[in-house]
DNA sequence: CGACCCATTGATCGGTCTCAAACATTGTGG
DNA sequence: CCACAATGTTTGAGACCGATCAATGGGTCG
């Protein structure tokens, strides 16, 4: 049971257009993440992109190649990390449908990307984006609402990192998954962990072992339970600092 | 000695013009941060502008308040960070001159800020740069650049936080503020940390007394040497992951 | 010169890492 | 359909490192 649980039904024959995920800048009726493009901009863009597939484990691209394009994701989860030398891995985002994968910098991506699940996404050609973005302005400044809110989705992760103990760090963690793979049922939650307890280890500067036993002392609060070893029935905490909640 | 060493010489009359500091996206000469405005588009911002001073200690902007404005950075040192409830704070970021302040999320700030030395910074009004920013695509596109800089900035921080020892926090701490607050003397490095212990140590997600033991660690190593508790000599390490390094 | 904030140093405690091994799950081929 | 292999996951025991509590020392500014 290794895919997300809250999954769009789509034809393979007709993928979707992209579509860019985020919580405006602006004042909005909830604070929740929404489709920030209109269907005229989802055309554009659909005009420069070409349709990718990636099984589970392959790279999207690596930290230092040439970038030369970018991926908006459409169905699965992608990570993105860096090695050291060790070949210890830092993983520092899991990215979901209407995200962008491909952060570069002078020419170059900065960071490693692999599909954790089966993914499908839009390849876009960095050239004829930005060629679309100077024609675009209402485009150009959603590009910029995406960028500022994966700007704050990595300081909830420098947040959580900055915690010490690993039953905060797990909470925190199962807090930011459900809201991208969950399913309500009744008062309590279903969340999918889409990927290894390694992954997760990386992403939360843990021990494999340390998440394990954390996740297990969770199921002895009551705090969660297990249906399987990726699939979790899991009631937010309340008693989270609030501090770390998306919308401030 | 609690002023950065590297200070442009700028009569007060006449404070410098609004400037963005970058690693650019496309492919550039030398992977270093570099002005991203020309002239027309420093004049263009100085339009909405209005000049803003704040002694050390002030507040620019709290968590949740309702966004009206952000600031550019002319001179000075602000830390962004969030309170936990009991009390508790987690340092996100120092901001320096060529820095944006003021990220906000559904029409609210989504930190705090707090200037950490004397700072003067350019006041830009929110409604004002969002229809400039509507009417100029490069200057649109010079803010997605910073964001996206911001972003990889962020993720250096978790990267940081994702190391378990103090050493290497502290090392990479250094590495960092180096690039913003050094002067070149001779082969070593002098560095002014602008700010307290107990910031440094909400950065680092460690203790005051642990970041103190392991700058006089670093110390006895002959990594580093004391001048002033706030100024350090340092020849920046290269048995560092280059993972870390600012240009992949 | 004194008061306050900041920085440093010391001892104990606790939590997570590490190393090691058993167990479960998934996918594959006979 | 079952046996097997390869991941992936869980559990256990001891060592290490930084947090914590407490107290002293130093710098700076009024």
């Amino acid at each position: 049971m290794a895919k997300i649980i809250r999954m769009k039904n789509h034809p393979a024959s007709a993928p979707a257009l992209p579509s860019l995920r985020a919580v405006p800048l602006r004042l909005s009726s909830n604070g929740q993440a929404v489709p920030l493009l209109d269907e005229a901009e989802r055309e554009t863009l659909a005009g420069i992109a070409t349709l990718a597939r990636f099984p589970r484990g392959a790279r999207l691209e690596a930290e230092g190649e040439r970038a030369v394009q970018i991926y908006n994701i459409i169905e699965g989860v992608v990570k993105t990390y860096r090695l050291s030398e060790d070949g210890a891995a830092y993983i520092l985002a899991f990215l979901f449908p209407g995200d962008l994968v491909g952060l570069y910098e002078n020419g170059r991506y900065v960071n490693s990307a692999e599909a954790v699940t089966a993914v499908v996404a839009h390849r876009l050609p960095i050239e004829a984006l930005e060629q679309v973005l100077q024609r675009d302005p209402a485009l150009n400044a959603h590009f910029l609402s995406k960028a500022c809110h994966d700007l704050r989705a990595a300081q909830r992760h420098t947040i959580l990192l900055a915690h010490h103990d690993a039953r905060t760090r797990v909470l925190l963690f199962l807090d930011l998954i459900a809201d991208h793979a969950s399913e309500i049922t009744g008062s309590r939650r279903i969340v999918a962990l889409p990927m290894p307890r390694t992954d997760i280890a990386d992403y939360l500067a843990l021990s494999p072992e340390a998440v394990s036993r954390t996740l297990h002392a969770l199921e002895h609060e009551g705090v969660l339970r297990f249906i399987s070893p990726r699939v979790i029935e899991f009631d937010r905490r309340d008693d989270l600092p609030s501090i770390h909640r998306q919308s401030g």
